[in-house]
DNA sequence: TCATAATATCCGCCTAAGCGGATGTATTAA
DNA sequence: TTAATACATCCGCTTAGGCGGATATTATGA
């Protein structure tokens, strides 16, 4: 159950959610892109996708320079978040267009 | 998303997740037996339920002295945390045992 | 009206974690 | 070997929210 804290607290954060929902639809993201699209700082990016790394909800994968991201989608709790996700992107048009934007530009 | 976060943030917390698990078993629930099961102080119990309250996630209804609390289940939300909390229990011997003392004791 | 019981809120203290900006580390290419 | 790029971590500051213990509020019954 404190395992369960720590899981809802890397929900806490819009930032963190934002990233969730660009990852729940896509196989991979690079920081760049992840930076980009959701217009924060390389700093502020690095430490949420840390925090989430640190929470086990997603994992990074190194192609050179650059780190790729993923969700753990496998772990159960993970899939029950992608399934809220699923839901509340429908309705929430700042994820909607997080999508968008990501669609738009790939930097990798 | 703002409020999805805020949703989560009343997650964080173990003893809110008691809480939630125990009001998920039981229709309505007396201040006092969340305080005598959960072993908390009575504060505790109050300023937590507060905070579940502020977030949407439970409403009280007064009967003389007693005030008893259910959860908002008509939020889809709400509905979606207690799935969550059906699997969890089966796998979470405190949350169980919760739910045993309970039964044990109804002061209300 | 007054004492008691149940609950809520306030106070002071402490920690987790947010942020921007600076610095450190690892990889690649020249 | 060095410079540049991508990313991670550290530093100092600020805020949210945890806690225990004290106090306020509300309702009931004598």
């Amino acid at each position: 159950m404190q395992q369960s804290a720590q899981l809802f607290k890397a929900l806490c954060e819009p930032v963190r959610i934002r990233m969730l929902n660009l990852l729940n639809h896509n196989e991979e993201i690079c920081v760049c892109d992840l930076m980009t699209t959701l217009e924060i700082s390389q700093s502020l990016a690095s430490r949420h996708l840390a925090y989430l790394r640190n929470s086990g909800l997603v994992s990074a994968r190194r192609e050179g320079v650059w780190m790729h991201y993923r969700l753990n989608k496998s772990d159960w709790q993970v899939q029950w978040i992608c399934e809220y996700l699923d839901r509340l992107a429908k309705q929430d048009k700042q994820l909607q267009a997080d999508l968008d934007v990501l669609q738009a530009a790939n930097c990798c």
